[in-house]
DNA sequence: ACCGTGACCCCAT
DNA sequence: TATGGGGCCACGG
């Protein structure tokens, strides 16, 4: 019997998969809303799952971002990441971050 | 089996 | 606002 707290890999990843897919265009969620609302208790897992993805997938992995707004993708990534949130009408701030409480998936509150 | 390393997060100070 | 420490999970050496 697998314990309902902690899913195996795969349902692990399909609940993920499954969140990240629901993400409306021109928005963004965290790691650890999609986790959370995955049934699921680490943001890095999520990270984990989306590393995982192949080149040609038609998920919305670019509307994940970290809870400070900004974007956890290193180096040349990172870039690519924000042409392709920006080209759906995402904003960035002077800092790099985005505003979650306008652009935040479902009510998503920064600080608690 | 142990340890380090991440597309992370939360709390206390 | 900024650190430090702990928790979280998968992987590779």
């Amino acid at each position: 019997m697998p314990r309902v707290d902690r899913p195996d890999r795969g349902q692990a990843y399909a609940s993920i998969y499954g969140m990240v897919a629901r993400i409306p265009k021109g928005h963004v969620a965290t790691y650890g809303s999609v986790a959370r609302r995955a049934g699921l208790r680490s943001a890095r897992l999520v990270g984990h799952a989306l590393a995982a993805l192949p080149d040609g997938s038609h998920l919305p992995w670019h509307r994940v971002v970290n809870r400070d707004g900004a974007i956890s993708l290193t180096g040349g990534a990172a870039e690519h990441q924000r042409a392709l949130l920006e080209a759906e009408g995402v904003r960035f701030d002077m800092r790099g971050r985005i505003d979650l409480h306008r652009f935040g998936w479902d009510d998503e509150t920064p600080l608690r």
